[in-house]
DNA sequence: TATGAATGAGGATTCATTCAT
DNA sequence: TATGAATGAATCCTCATTCAT
């Protein structure tokens, strides 16, 4: 049926382009499920968003949970990715440096953030889930160099709650369009993982903090009491 | 059956019963929207649980959306209805107390709660809905005892994380099943308030927050630096 | 249950209010009907604006389309109404009194009029329904007056047809807005008349209508050929 | 079973069943809309009819109303297409030729015309509706070959009452089942028009109607006064 | 006579998913 | 790999009508 042509490139040619209408789906499902919710986006819109065949779609991601659950772990990445530190530094400095892009990369990317923290919450919290597996990831990098135990349930009960508390600070200040320097975000951020810390103190009393919390005091631009 | 009072006794007992009938619908839609997301449960459901006719739900609420919001109005009604302190006391332990009674409720209410909490962040944060209401007023309230500026958009900014990151523990908690004393929680969620004022001073230095601090560390069951 | 009091009046106040109940319930659907049509009008509007409760309608009408005919009836009465004519003058002068007395009538009740018109097309040419009636009423008075056998088939035909076409220069001339001074109009719709009366002619050959014609055409302002 | 040719007769193929698909349904709505009224047929009839799946219908209408005014405007299409006469005739003739296949084409289809004239008044008079288009493309035909000014208001208000008082009686006639000549309702549509004309006239005295009055009448079968 | 709560059949519309091509 | 026509279950919502009071 197919007139055999010189065949090594036509493979990789054609997987090339598979790779496309792959990747223009995922992002036209990122475009819409960053800006509204699950069962708001139809799987057309998304087709015809990327511009290929609705049955495209479920060819790749067999459902329309499927291309959600690709783009939200596709969101995440492309978030979380930006943590870059150097890691000779100070654990409080390399600590504020890694909150400090968070924070720049996310006002660069609004929408895109905003949506995918509010999805978090709707996703439910399996463990098994994208945003839980790389959040995860930074607090046990975050753990390890401030010499916590990341595995602690109150350590990461707390952390989890700081997470929250920072993404959700994050999108208030998106919509409301307050502009504080981000210095002094960080700043504040700093205070809510230290209150985060000790709070795991008062769960768990065995837990030793203070070094922690001493080491993350020390860079704060001014003494406090 | 009904004893003929000198004024109107018919129309109230109908008027009791339309009562009841739109009480069984709300029921219903709490007991369903408790359990699952929006999208996931169905008028007919809501109906049926509650034992009437698929119409009445429209008829009373116009909207299946009008049913949730109400029933979200009402759920939140519930869970923020138990604040009664004792006005006399030092702010640190009326404040504590609240944390506790809130707490308790949550625990108590587990489904409910989990879910009314979950659902705010679908709603989305207009300052007209029932949730935010009851919310700022809690807030009004621990600002004005603690003595604090509640208008300040820094700091507002701060308790509404904060009060993010309490509801995101306490969801948290509800979910995993963990079983910390309820002093230690309060303690812990005192100690997250105290980071989340003390990074409202990071964003606003003119914020003067070491009084309320203070006040509420000097409650802590043991003192710390 | 009810007390006795003086009886006789009561049923009179009683039998009253009644009366205006159904008044009030025709009124609203008169006015809904005159706008829209009946499968876009809802029972439940009547009622809410005939100020009455909603199980009124039915009692008093036994179905929503009961209501309907009878107000479509009202409707027709109304403005079929105004034909009251100077029996003794000639009768092309009366015939034009009449056209007169109607496009006047239509003009000052133009919603009611687009729509009552409107309206019988939807209904059916069903020789019950009170249009129809009325309507054959007054062809028959003007087959009288010009001497026509009012139950010959072709004339019947073409009388109707001329109606159509009056009533639908009338909708014509209200929603456009149109003004043609009513001498005008009354002469055209004579032309047209005598149109129809000379296609009966060319139905039925054995009709005479040169009688009637000329008649009409001798009231005509200016003579023609 | 398909041969394969140089080109695309895959997509043909697949674009004419898709296409058949649309005829399916448009055909069973044309069929059931020429029998009921809009509210009464529903949807589900209609893709029944048509042996197709319910949704079908929405894939390519969007809407019940939207197949609906396909429907009609099919039908109107069906209904005026048959005009086609010998240009070189003299104009009195081309006219009855026109009114004699439009009377034809009705005949042949009886519920479907009944219906679409019927549904005409329901719709409205928009200018855009594809029933007035036909329309006024037929009168301005007809205006031209009479040597009429097309644009006339006082005209164009008789030519419209004229058109519906022809499209009644043609209703009258196919729902009472008279059986007359067409030879002699052409000519009593045709008095109808002289009579419309005359109207004009006398809305508007500038107008110079007495050419095509002649010219009408000329070809009559029996001339009169 | 009057109320209005309650009913529930009925219908339009959506949309994930399949599958022949 | 890619298409897009076709499916049909699922669901929201309307509204005429009934009936206990």
């Amino acid at each position: 049926m197919e007139r055999p042509e010189p065949s090594a490139p036509r493979v990789s040619v054609r997987q090339a382009s598979a790779e496309e209408s792959r990747r223009k789906l995922l992002d036209a499902a990122l475009f819409h499920f960053s800006r509204r919710a699950f069962d708001e986006v139809t799987a057309a819109e998304i087709t015809s968003t990327a511009g290929v065949a609705n049955g495209l779609l479920f060819h790749y991601f067999r459902n329309k949970r499927g291309i959600y659950l690709e783009a939200l772990a596709e969101a995440t990445r492309r978030l979380e990715a930006a943590h870059d530190t150097d890691p000779t530094a100070e654990p409080g400095l390399q600590l504020r440096q890694v909150l400090r892009q968070h924070l720049m990369h996310l006002t660069e990317n609004k929408d895109l953030a905003i949506n995918v923290i509010l999805a978090r919450n709707t996703v439910g919290h399996d463990a098994s889930d994208p945003f839980e597996l790389t959040r995860w990831d930074t607090i046990a990098w975050a753990c390890k160099i401030l010499d916590l135990d990341a595995d602690h349930p109150a350590l990461r009960l707390m952390w989890r709650s700081f997470g929250d508390a920072s993404d959700q600070l994050t999108v208030s200040l998106l919509q409301a369009g307050h502009s504080y320097a981000i210095e002094s975000l960080v700043e504040a951020l700093v205070e809510l993982l230290v209150g985060a810390l000790q709070g795991a103190a008062r769960l768990a009393p065995e837990l030793d903090v203070e070094k922690a919390v001493a080491e993350l005091r020390r860079h704060s631009p001014s003494s406090n009491t």
